[in-house]
DNA sequence: GGCCGCATGTAATCTGTTACATGATTCT
DNA sequence: AGAATCATGTAACAGATTACATGCGGCC
């Protein structure tokens, strides 16, 4: 039930992203993201998906890898940044969720890296996702003015939505206050 | 190991639900569900899907399911509530959700189903669903009051979390006004 | 010697989606 | 006659989770 489309998905982008700060490989990826402020708490991978999911991203050209000696005997992988896969991550982290489902994580982890690639970024993406939470609230307003009777189900699950993203725009404001200068 | 079978998840509820109103059929249930008024907009379920979970459904002892002569040639499996199943589709029914991100779809489906169960179980549900969004509320409250720096990106997906339940409490307040007398 | 940390994965399983197969009846 | 509806499913695939397999080096 997943909103999910072809290309790569959203835990995908967030391995890029990080492979964006340097070369990684996956054993330090998952331990990075479960120590993380933050993202930890958002965001959860297993060790096995880290290695499916890098895997992946190399065969689509975001990533490319190449056994380097590790600390430990075993050879290691490390990763880097294709041209093509921080275009992707950027186009990712630029643009804002589409559903209101998506901003729970979704969106909070454009946000965690937006906030890393600077104030100009983190304000283009705040503007971005709070016109789109415009957009939803007058979508769904529109809807409610259809339905007379209050006592409708589907009025409830209206009021619900909306009352959801209501608190959205109030916390995007907040945002702006608070992390923009 | 044990054959440990596992609970049913939501989606195996509300076919249970629907079956609690009187002896239903795969096409009939898949039907039903794309034109309900509310429910046919918070939940989802592919036709093959519903088979499969009758079948599943039957196998755990929660429906009993026997080919009757429907209105085409085909024969067609009419499934009735068993015992436990009434008993585990109450237990779901009546109790909260344990987790913010249930609301948007499994906590409304609780509340369409007891809302035909009355107004004496819709009020028993909304009320515990209320005590339970308040346990959130204390506990991010609680963390963060912990968290000195407002700009450390936790306290933004606290701030955002918390938004969001603070727009359920109120919505939980309103259905009550609007729902009960 | 034994366990923990580093570092890599594979295999089995579960759940759901997409697409397809089948065939009768009823509507136009 | 042909299309839509009734009614059942199977097969193949995709994605994530769980569990397991492997092996080195350093610490106690």
């Amino acid at each position: 039930m997943s909103p999910r489309q072809q290309a790569p998905l959203s835990t995908e982008y967030i391995l890029l992203g990080l492979a964006a700060k340097g070369p990684v490989h996956g054993y330090d990826l998952h331990k990075q993201l479960g120590t993380l402020d933050g993202l930890s708490s958002i965001w959860r991978v297993k060790q096995s998906q880290v290695y499916a999911l890098l895997d992946k991203l190399e065969n689509m050209g975001y990533l490319h890898g190449e056994a380097v000696p590790g600390t430990a005997a075993v050879l290691r992988k490390q990763y880097q940044l294709t041209a093509a896969g921080q275009q992707a991550f950027e186009a990712w982290m630029n643009s804002p969720v589409q559903h209101p489902r998506q901003m729970r994580q979704e969106f909070l982890a454009r946000l965690y890296f937006a906030r890393q690639a600077g104030v100009p970024v983190t304000r283009q993406l705040i503007d971005a996702q709070y016109a789109t939470c415009r957009n939803w609230q007058e979508s769904i307003r529109g809807t409610m003015e259809h339905s007379e009777e209050p006592l409708n189900f589907q009025r409830v699950v209206d009021a619900y939505r909306l009352s959801q993203i209501n608190a959205m725009l109030d916390w995007l404001d907040q945002c702006r206050t608070t992390l923009l200068p």
